[in-house]
DNA sequence: AGTCATAGTTAGATAATCTAATTATTATTG
DNA sequence: CAATAATAATTAGATTATCTAACTATGACT
């Protein structure tokens, strides 16, 4: 990011990518027995969307040095400040994800100082997890982005729009929780 | 995989993520001088979807041995059959990653069997890339999983939501289209 | 006291990316 | 036409986010 060598570097520029529509096209030629390619084409169209809001989510928090992963951790503990305690392994059920990748995430900011480690006094097995002052900081500075980043993309729906894509929301939300078993 | 030591794996078991309830909480916290909190709510959950469509459709082409970018690099190339050549530059640019990249990736392919290298005869710094006999099996193999997975996202829209979330996605599309800039 | 279970970590792997540098090869141009 | 530029692919090395298995304490149960 600061070395800047003699040769400028032999521009690999980022192009943009191609879009759907060359799947679409594939579509038409090779599911052709199936039922209903109107939904196949909309779930093509869901699939690309997926990718391309994770991007541009990464892309807005990337100024401040954060992933989402990093900033879904810090929410998590900024949520639990004043309640519980709370331990990697509690992280690691709330997030959905492995005590080891837990205990990398964790090494990452407390490195940085966003998040401190305390061991327990009753379990000494357990480890107490605090999000710092600092952590807080970063955290402040982050959200507006984050919702920005939230509400934009919703792209430019009219009211009505907003209304019945609400439900629909709420609907695909459902189906997908059941289907992956979201727990409580 | 194949291996089962002694101990049985003291089991980490994968339990279900949280899910987005914490998050609009936070949400309502933090975000309350934000003019648009339904916004904020809504992007919040196409966020969660758009992670866990990614993770449907991972776990559904598992069992084939393959990933979504493997796949669609896959696609892409069958998409070319019969028509112009296609070089690792070309692939990069319409995959949108960068030449190294898609390096590594044919690279994994090649191992297997599923695509070829050639030299170009005309300009030899070129290579052409095809997909296999075995490459094309694999696809056929592959595509109605992944046909129906993408009609499965849908979940239970009944015909007149289907309607006019057709409606939404594609202004959705546009937007985010336009947001990153996608060429052609 | 001995065995078992739990919490966290470590070790080592994989996937999908990236940037920078390197190697060929072709194109341009004084 | 010889030197310099540009282009194509690759390599080298890194990062992020995961994973599984094994290990180390520590606590609990019999």
């Amino acid at each position: 990011m600061e070395r800047k060598t003699a040769k400028e570097c032999t521009a690999d520029q980022q192009l943009p990518a191609l879009g759907i529509r060359p799947y679409l096209e594939l579509m038409d030629k090779t599911a052709a027995d199936h039922a209903d390619r109107k939904s196949i084409r909309m779930g093509l169209v869901m699939l690309w969307l997926s990718d391309n809001i994770l991007d541009v989510m990464d892309v807005d928090l990337a100024p401040f040095g954060i992933t989402e992963s990093k900033l879904d951790m810090l929410l998590l503990l900024m949520l639990h400040e004043g309640r519980e305690l709370i331990t990697p392994s509690g992280i690691a059920d709330r997030l959905g994800i492995r005590r080891a990748s837990v205990t990398a995430l964790l090494d990452w900011l407390e490195k940085r100082g966003w998040v401190s480690r305390e061991q327990s006094a009753k379990d000494r097995r357990m480890i107490h997890v605090n999000i710092t002052p600092e952590g807080r900081a970063l955290v402040d500075q982050v959200l507006p982005t984050f919702w920005s980043t939230c509400a934009s993309l919703l792209g430019d729906l009219d009211a009505e729009e907003r209304g019945v894509f609400e439900k629909i929301l709420g609907k695909l939300h459902r189906s997908i929780e059941t289907r992956i078993g979201v727990g409580r």
